[in-house]
DNA sequence: CAACAATTGTTGTCGTCAACAACAATCTTC
DNA sequence: GAAGATTGTTGTTGACGACAACAATTGTTG
């Protein structure tokens, strides 16, 4: 959960969904399916939480990303890392549980992650069966980097929707961290 | 864009992300990765809006698939039929643009719909390239329970967040619409 | 009006991600 | 110790976004 979101590895450049005016001055004759966009009406769908929010979370993810694109991390590994650096010596199960990510993925993520040497799967001592992870040093210093980026990321979600109401978003969905 | 999420197909029964307790009694000694999920720190991840926003938006896809289930239509479908029930007529251009769809994604999305009898393509008189979208009168028919049952949905979550930090969300969001 | 550019729907490829299923190695439990 | 559960792993399937290329059809411009 915490990873998903398929986002373009070329961020886009236009931020946004800000609404578009012009184009083609509404004349009077409009044949069929020649409207503004501005004029379609979503009906139904402007009073479904989950249609914002999905469409919120596409732009939010897509800043992050450009943001952080100088580092090539995105935001499911950004929260692998944070979770390993708060949490020395975690297992995949745990980790995977914490995110809401498969373990089954998680593999993945973490294969990538130590090629970087970010990450270090060590062999538990108590139980063979799983790995202890730890950020290596070089995973640690990359990481408060990272930190950095992602805070200025957050610093433009406030600025689109404002820092009171990335406040109250926050608290109000604070249930689902 | 209002598409995307990749959701479970079987919807799963745990709709939730409710913080799960006990499971074996915090011992003394507790060995590497040893944890209780809700004592693995989220660190900074807390205070990121987008994590949040992913998880929530997770859960209500989950929620809107399983209660949906039973007609068996997904976001994406759900807000094609939405858009094309309120602008009858449009091309698929459009509707892909007023959706933050991509035009070959639409596509398939409209081939589905179309076996299932829910939309028609009419070839366009004035644009011999574009179709002019349309709900069949199957789909009428069909869409009016598929709200239904999408209102349901809402109110899951409105029991979920509240219906006050419902309409906060939103109103907050509502630029993104 | 004819050449050229742009748009529309379509097909196909690639990469990300969630859900599953199966498996070997390793605990746990009875 | 045998049966069952857990952990990491591999592989498959399907939804989805981004891209690229293409034919058919406008539009635009010299």
């Amino acid at each position: 959960m915490a990873g998903n979101s398929q986002m373009p590895k070329t961020a886009k450049s236009r931020a946004g969904l800000q609404p578009r005016f012009g184009r083609k001055q509404a004349g009077n004759g409009r044949s069929q399916g020649d409207v503004m966009d501005d004029e379609i009406a979503l009906d139904a769908l402007a009073g479904h939480a989950g249609y914002a929010v999905r469409r919120f979370q596409i732009w939010i993810f897509q800043d992050f990303i450009r943001t952080l694109g100088a580092v090539d991390i995105r935001p499911t590994q950004y929260s692998v890392l944070t979770v390993i650096g708060a949490n020395p010596g975690l297992s995949q199960m745990a980790v995977a549980k914490r995110l809401g990510i498969e373990r089954a993925r998680l593999v993945h993520l973490l294969d990538s992650l130590e090629q970087r040497e970010l990450v270090s799967r060590l062999r538990s001592a108590t139980d063979r069966r799983s790995h202890a992870l730890h950020l290596t040093a070089r995973g640690r210093t990359a990481l408060a980097q990272f930190r950095r980026l992602a805070a200025e990321h957050e610093r433009h979600v406030a600025e689109k929707i404002g820092k009171e109401n990335r406040e109250r978003l926050l608290q109000i969905l604070s249930a689902f961290t």
